[in-house]
DNA sequence: GTTTTGAGTTACTAAAAGTAACCTAGTATT
DNA sequence: AATACTAGGTTACTTTTAGTAACTCAAAAC
């Protein structure tokens, strides 16, 4: 009965993967996954996307100081990509000194969502993870 | 009503935006999402994960098969550092030519179903995204 | 005695990420 | 009237990382 319930599973798992390559004809090239990994695989964008989805909106120079670390030129790559992508909206002011309100999309809101299901994730498995980086480095 | 609704999941969304800070004193340094997605963030560890979900256990030269374009040295890296976290394990048999067998472990199989929910989450808006970039090309 | 095989290394190069210094143009301060 | 500050960048440069090509090892097969 067990045994079944998990041999059940696994099919349905093996399905899904399959479902990840249907959509490509090529691998490398830009199975779903990908594209999407890479709007958030990088240093910066995590970061941006939750503080956005903290605020709700925000200026250049406010998430500027809240993500620690980094630099002008990283942080206007990093929203240029996202916006690009239909993650985050950009209003401009047309005044002097400039003034620029950034704020999450329903798109960019649906991934934080996301996100966030890794976290939990993440949070439930750091220790383990964090063993086995341990155990890895004492051979 | 709706609108209680829907202000009521913001206030749920930013409790968890805060509980993902909760665990690193510094922000850029290791909130737990960072540290989970540094394991798959990169080009090829993706790929091995799922190839590993299909069939189980796999050798260094079927994986490189199925990974179209990998390099010997990126996939000895790939695995390395799967295997690092506990998400791959190894065993090798001392033969001549040597065999060495991959699969994925608990762990790593827990963060595949994860992988899948995003890859979900990729399909059912890659459209919406793509016609994003193609706007913003436009201008 | 040369070739093949599996699972890697080593030494190098191309590409990406990141930094420091500069720009604009209006306002407030001395 | 000269200086400094503001917000939101850009340009030119450097460092870091990802990636490639060629080599290794030790036995076995031709």
């Amino acid at each position: 009965m067990e045994v079944t319930k998990v041999e059940n599973q696994h099919v349905k798992v093996q399905e899904k993967i399959n479902d990840v390559f249907d959509s490509s004809h090529s691998l490398s090239a830009c199975c779903p996954i990908k594209d999407i990994l890479g709007r958030f695989g990088d240093k910066w964008s995590i970061y941006a996307i939750l503080m956005l989805g903290r605020e709700e909106k925000l200026r250049f120079n406010e998430l500027k100081s809240m993500i620690d670390g980094i630099s002008q030129r990283m942080l206007t790559v990093t929203l240029r990509s996202l916006e690009e992508d239909g993650l985050v909206s950009r209003k401009i002011y047309p005044e002097i000194p400039p003034k620029v309100e950034y704020r999450l999309t329903e798109l960019g809101q649906g991934l934080l969502l996301q996100l966030l299901q890794l976290a939990d994730w993440a949070k439930l498995n750091l220790h383990e993870i964090l063993e086995a980086r341990k155990s890895f480095a004492e051979r």
